[in-house]
DNA sequence: CTGAAAGCGCTTACAG
DNA sequence: CTGAAAGCGCTTACAG
């Protein structure tokens, strides 16, 4: 069992009370028995229970520091920096090791069991699904720059296109940024090229109805003109016009499996600690039509 | 003041032993006290306080959910079969409104205060160090993807090598992942250019130390044959040989300005929202020398 | 089915 | 300078 402050307060042969103020408030007790309080609380590894405490002074005070990698020499200062800080104001920076699961978005790396899907097979299926209608200029509107899952869709995107032989040239790629906005500027700049695409697999469905209705605006006919796919199966897509073709990313199944996977790790469950990829699949909806052999004539 | 349980219970006309029941375990009341309890708690916005509630089941039963971002239709589904999940096993996924601030890395955005260096105007410096040397061909290690900060020094590396009329082109700049092994990788890949650089920007003093070693062990002098800059200035570039050259990022005063800037946010202090933007500075060690005019004679 | 009581581990007036 | 006691807000045996 972890040691309470009764028993530091024991060895050190001294009240609880002044064992407290030895720890939190030492100017309050005579120097020799600080020494004691000290000696005892460090030869059995006391640490006080913040839930303890929280509950008494009716504050946490303290601040959670989240760092996303460790294996770099440049955090441990700033670390000891915060710390010593938070400790001038009377704060405490807990160092909780705490069970962790991410979510789709990897950012710690593989040091963290993450549960998500495979985001390159998520932009594959998308362009399969476009060149299996006949589609070969197939236009890219990527996310956020900087996310993971936005950059593993982009680089499936990339792989599916060479592996069905099709020109990924550098025009076809454009950043949407994960916005609307972004969206709806990269299409203008894919509809002002000389040699426009004939179809566009959007990064996510938000921007993909962003690039839409910036069709819609000029008159260019979704899916006569121009296919569509999305990705991630959000609500926007279901109800844009045309309802958009998406590849589905199951969020709720993620959800739960993630939390499935924290509760066994924090329960010390074996096996929890793997990566975890969910199946998706494609949902075919209005937004995408056969290549017209004639489009050119 | 937050109502407790035993406001709760008294508005229901039970002990607090029984409105404990009606909300944390309504099979063991019976059906008409559940609904005055939980009618009672509803019309006061009772909500448990989950200090207490750890303390007294020495546990906290809590799974902390940290979302990179809002403003994306995919996550509200997400959130919730998380919540419903940890529902089902007892736990509860608390929706705190706190205080962040974030350090460097800003992968928030600008929704979240954050507190850092500027860390183009990093590679800003480190690339007119050289050039004032006189080199014109300068390469730069790039850091890991995905990370702003990373990006960044890499964007400002091409920024200040165009204001310079230097080329920065394709063959020039490799990534080093941020790592050890791909920063040695991608030095050797600079060596074995026809027209090899004869200055490196690293965007890490980690990283610049491995290409250091990869020079070394090929007989190529550091800084007679070819200079180096890093960036961060991290204990490995100091005790280097030769003593790196880097950009120091005020590790220490970061530290203590995040702390102080989320103590400030806590408190409800005015002008804490702002992000705050620390000076970075030259740091010249000895892995710098000027361009040797004669080095094709 | 319900209530009175104990207690989780601390901190802090209050006395001495 | 130190200790006994109260109490933060809950939950849960134990009685009834």
């Amino acid at each position: 069992m972890r040691p309470t402050l009764s028993d530091v307060a024991k060895m050190a042969g001294v009240s609880v009370a002044t064992a407290s103020r030895a720890l939190s408030n030492p100017d309050l007790v005579a120097d020799s028995t600080r020494r004691a309080v000290r000696d005892a609380a460090a030869s059995c590894g006391y640490k006080v229970n913040l839930v303890a405490r929280s509950l008494r002074i009716q504050r946490t005070n303290t601040l959670l520091v989240l760092q996303p990698c460790i294996d770099n020499s440049f955090y441990p200062a700033l670390l000891r920096s915060i710390e010593d800080t938070a400790l001038a104001f009377g704060y405490s920076v807990p160092r909780p090791e705490v069970p962790v699961v991410q979510v789709l978005d990897a950012i710690y790396g593989s040091a963290v069991p993450s549960v998500g899907v495979d985001d390159e097979q998520v932009a594959e299926i998308a362009v399969r699904h476009l060149a299996s209608l006949g589609h070969r200029r197939i236009a890219h509107i990527s996310g956020a720059t900087g996310c993971l899952t936005s950059e593993q869709r982009q680089k499936g995107y990339m792989a599916a296109m060479a592996r069905l032989g099709l020109p990924a040239d550098g025009e076809l790629v454009r950043s949407g940024s994960g916005r609307r906005d972004g969206a709806a500027e990269a299409m203008k700049q894919l509809l002002a090229l000389p040699n426009r695409p004939t179809a566009v697999f959007c990064a996510t469905d938000t921007m993909a109805c962003a690039a839409m209705d910036v069709c819609r605006d000029r008159g260019i006919h979704v899916p006569g003109d121009i296919s569509f796919v999305g990705a991630d199966n959000t609500a926007d897509g279901q109800f844009a016009f045309p309802a958009l073709t998406t590849v589905h990313v199951p969020r709720i199944e993620i959800g739960a499996k993630a939390v499935e996977r924290l509760i066994g790790l924090i329960r010390g469950q074996a096996g929890m600690a793997q990566d975890m990829v969910l199946p998706v699949e494609l949902r075919l909806r209005g937004s995408c039509a056969p290549m017209r052999a004639a489009v050119a004539a």
